[in-house]
DNA sequence: ACCTGAACACCGTTCAAGT
DNA sequence: ACCTGAACACCGTTCAAGT
């Protein structure tokens, strides 16, 4: 829908909009899979030409910026408990669940230096879990690489289980080729004791619970390190 | 180095062998980095047609796969120490340290059930770690669920910071125009007050620390579980 | 038994020319 | 001011035909 052209305008009228470029774009991820997001396919969507696009997005990258920042607006977030370690936990999980249903945004958000990139919105999730920390009692400089630690383990959670999926979705079957036999071998006792299990155990959802054991001992070390007490992991 | 033809064999004689194209996928790399790995350039490589390599690999992903089982064979694992707990922490960081320098590994590694695809080498770093958690005292299942969480946050930090150092290596100059000027809002007050140290502070190498404070939640929480003992991360 | 070129079905992106 | 087709410089992979 070609938006009319404002008075005082001249020259020839668009028949696109940025708005109808990033609504086109979720459309077709919610039909045919971010894997079938191309510039081709979405110019295709909104029939225009592949290069009439480039008047609207910098590039591909630019787009699924676009994408994550109105997707991030959208995020409706958790009751926050009082206890910042709980505060901490909530948030992160809440941003695990959104890349997890979006995992699209989990490739765009390994690039350097994207935080500078993002909207109020998602800053304000990465706010809460620093400010958190910063209320257990965190420095500031603890409380950034608190996040930082959670955002590694997230985002690695997030990559492997959304490639899972995918040889899963498509008619891959990899997967079922792979026999395990591997583990069944004399030098690796621990394998070969769960290696019949091990697809059912690889499969069950842990990121919750490690999650807490992770702000635990993030936060317990840094409460150590202030108090210059001894830990375990101080004796390096 | 075409290999003599066997004697007892028939038939044009091969222009090259797997090990060839492996050498030479690894020079390739070395040289002007994994991004620049295909399949056309490889066969240019080795003088040969690219189609001719599928008679040696099923495909990319298996060539992939080939490399790094023969990455993992050469790796080099570090002293280890007794304690169940120091040895999980060295053997993740000599994995880590491994997948740093060969973050393409990375993106393979994501796949599903790529377990089932490793050689013996690569599993016994798996089976390490494994191995010490049970010896500090988890169950299997609990072991397997250290490794998993370990496994996550480790190919998180790898691909994040891979990424990282692919944009300073491009010309790509988006960091240096991320401005995170986005950072300066008075609704984000934790951000604003880092705003101008973030760069530094994302820079900095904070693996080590974070793994062990992972390490000691991981090994506490597992501990409480078989205990019944109430803690913090028990309480849902 | 092994190798090959041509072809298929795509990508993201640039750019001079058109309306 | 905006849009376009043609083109550039690539991908991984298949397959019938050749040696």
């Amino acid at each position: 829908m070609p938006p009319a052209t404002p008075p005082g305008r001249t020259g020839r009228p668009p028949v696109t909009s940025r708005a109808a470029i990033v609504s086109a774009a979720r459309s077709l991820i919610d039909r045919d899979g971010w894997e079938q997001l191309t510039i081709r396919k979405l110019a295709a969507e909104l029939n225009i030409g592949p290069t009439t696009l480039y008047h609207y997005v910098k590039n591909k990258q630019d787009l699924l910026l676009l994408l994550l920042n109105e997707y991030a607006a959208q995020m409706a977030l958790p009751d926050l408990p009082e206890a910042p370690r709980d505060r901490i936990v909530e948030v992160t999980q809440a941003l695990h669940d959104m890349l997890a249903a979006w995992p699209w945004a989990a490739e765009v958000l390994t690039v350097d230096g994207f935080l500078g990139l993002l909207d109020e919105p998602a800053l304000s999730i990465v706010e809460l879990i620093v400010d958190a920390a910063v209320d257990h009692g965190c420095t500031l400089d603890q409380a950034v690489d608190v996040f930082r630690s959670l955002w590694y383990y997230t985002i690695g959670e997030v990559l492997v289980r959304a490639h899972s999926s995918r040889g899963h979705a498509d008619g891959e079957h990899l997967v079922q080729r792979a026999t395990f036999h591997n583990l069944e071998s004399p030098r690796l006792p621990r394998l070969s004791a769960v290696a019949s299990r091990w697809r059912a155990l690889a499969a069950r959802d842990i990121y919750r619970k490690s999650l807490e054991a992770f702000v635990d001992g993030l936060l317990a070390q840094a409460t150590a390190a202030r108090t210059g007490q001894r830990t375990r992991s101080a004796k390096r």
